[in-house]
DNA sequence: TATTGTTATACTCTATAACTATA
DNA sequence: TATAGTTATAGAGTATAACAATA
């Protein structure tokens, strides 16, 4: 009987034998290693979070994306930014609608093409953006405290590789 | 003049200047950027595969994680089931009833505790879950084909630490 | 003929509240 | 009194089809 093993967890308990949360338990189960449930609960929890600090704003993640990209000085059509975002054009008609009534951003005509329009931000947008963003990177922030500087550039990296 | 330049995209051209798509040029906006809009992006795209992938068994993305859960031997009750999955009690009774419908899982009483049931998969819902595990690896290996094996062990290694 | 934005519409997903049976 | 599961219901998000203007 070795006297040294002072702190072992005593596998011989009867009863409760499972003091562990259900969290950790699942952290075992296969599903936990699938990257497609990992990024599922990341852009869960991430959206949650960044919605909740926008809310003071007025602003969802969708319409910050909607502004963020007509702030971005890339002039994106409303066709090409629901191919970037992943939204129905119908769905961009929806968000621009609300960003325009808010002042905001403006559709402007595309001069290369009478049938699409532009989106660029107007001063209160870039104004609206600049909060909205600063927000934006607290929840960020937030989401990869665990991680060190170093390893959120390569998390940056590995993402962008893999969706672009 | 030098004679040996050949391929430079010649910058002064005055018409067609911006030859690039619009992805291209979307990847310069700071969006892009930000991790959340990155997992989102991964998360849709994973997402929306599996589902293609998982159509033929009559199954999606939600389903599947559940059956995995049942099969996964860590015998969760169907709250711990929600808070793990990020579903709302209601709509784990609604995903439950399905595959019980189906026969590939079973809601077995807790001894410890009356009013709770634990998710137990059937011989048919694991020979079911085979079937689905190798059409989510095929979609995991599709969506992660840009990473070598190294850098996909970090991605799951960076994601878990940030979600768990 | 094909494409951009738009509208109307329906469908899926998600959230809320109330109920029951247990604790 | 509080919690697990259930039900009903409403809301947000998403997808589909048809149309007008333009290419």
């Amino acid at each position: 009987m070795p006297p040294s093993t002072p702190a072992a967890p005593a596998p011989s308990a009867e009863k409760s034998a499972t003091p562990e949360t259900s969290e950790e338990r699942f952290q075992q189960s296969p599903l936990a290693r699938e990257v497609a449930f990992l990024t599922a609960r990341a852009r869960g929890r991430g959206n949650a979070l960044a919605n909740q600090l926008l809310a003071d704003l007025d602003l969802k993640v969708r319409h910050f994306s909607v502004l963020a990209m007509a702030c971005s000085g890339t002039k994106p059509s409303q066709r090409e930014l629901g191919e970037f975002l992943d939204l129905d054009p119908s769905q961009v008609v929806a968000l621009v609608d609300v960003l325009e009534g808010r002042g905001a951003i403006r559709r402007e005509p595309d001069p290369r093409d009478r049938r699409s329009k532009i989106l660029v931000a107007t001063e209160a947008g870039r104004e609206l953006y600049a909060q909205a963003a600063e927000r934006t990177r607290q929840a960020e922030e937030q989401t990869l405290r665990a991680l060190s500087p170093a390893e959120r550039d390569q998390l940056r990296e590995l993402l962008a590789k893999i969706v672009f």
